[in-house]
DNA sequence: CGGAAAAGGTAATATTATAACATTCAATGC
DNA sequence: GCATTGAATGTTATAATATTACCTTTTCCG
């Protein structure tokens, strides 16, 4: 078996989505937050891949279920997820995630596969580290981090269609 | 004196400036690049200050010279000192920052103050090398990677007009 | 129940970025 | 010199992402 991370191969995916659905609904439950059905709607459709998607791209996928919302709609959803660390915003693509480490506290990096469009959390301490360090050294007060690594995933550097 | 970084302390901007131009300038006459006086002009903006502009601030410092352009002029403009290496976009503020290290082959890190909105670009060795460490670690292949840390500088730390 | 706060609906618009096509400029060979 | 050609720029329109403002509905809680 192979030792790749879920994004990376095949996988009973919607167990990943029980299972992150399930972590939301714990996690909105212990911090008193509403996880309301357009919220947890929109938490489903982030999670139906394991790659980032568009608001715009949300919108389109809640108008095909029949929920015809509006854009303020679908931010307020994510900013809602992003703020219960339900979901990340993926910077360099303006699109969201699901979180794979919800109700942890932790500050993500994110592999974003330029091919297939899959992101692989990480939360490499060491990196977190080297990170707060570098910005010490500068006497800097680092308050959030972004780290997003762009470049081809181990699939896709083997299949071949890209470049 | 301070050990700051330059953004963080007052110094003879104009010199930076100076420095910049000087330095692009060397640059794309080594590389056979056409530093326009468009694409001169946009850098000479960009180095007005250590803070990251947008796009359509840039438009209006433009129109403010007299130089009436629109939006494609500016994004040309900003792609070819990108390519150059001469500009960086801080993607998560959608804007863009004149390069500290011109002609250097290097991936730099960001740390944007919230409160003055300067950024100070570092090269530091064990950032990259950590993140580079991170991927390999899941196989993956990283060809460009963004590391953008948001925060206060030493100055606003001190200064209190923030929060 | 009733008031207050939170969530959601709706319309308009702001902000950032690109597409498509026409025109001008500048380097190169003849 | 001058025609050719590719690079650069101008121009118009529009795409893609995100927010503001205001109003209605729902939920919470006394």
């Amino acid at each position: 078996m192979s030792a790749s991370a879920l994004p990376y191969r095949t996988h009973n995916h919607s167990a990943c989505i029980r299972q992150a659905l399930a972590d939301a609904r714990t996690l909105c439950r212990a911090n008193n937050a509403r996880l309301t059905p357009t919220r947890e709607q929109v938490l489903e459709l982030i999670w139906r891949s394991h790659k980032a998607l568009g608001a715009y791209d949300l919108l389109a996928m809640l108008a095909e279920e029949g929920h015809r919302a509006a854009p303020p709609t679908v931010y307020r959803a994510l900013d809602f997820l992003q703020r219960q660390g339900l979901v990340h915003r993926i910077t360099s693509l303006n699109a969201f995630l699901g979180c794979t480490h919800a109700g942890e506290q932790h500050c993500g990096q994110f592999l974003i596969c330029r091919n297939c469009r899959n992101v692989l959390e990480l939360t490499a301490p060491e990196v977190a580290l080297a990170v707060g360090q570098a910005s010490a050294d500068e006497a800097f007060v680092a308050e959030d981090t972004v780290v997003e690594v762009i470049g081809l995933c181990p699939a896709c550097q083997l299949s071949g269609n890209h470049d």
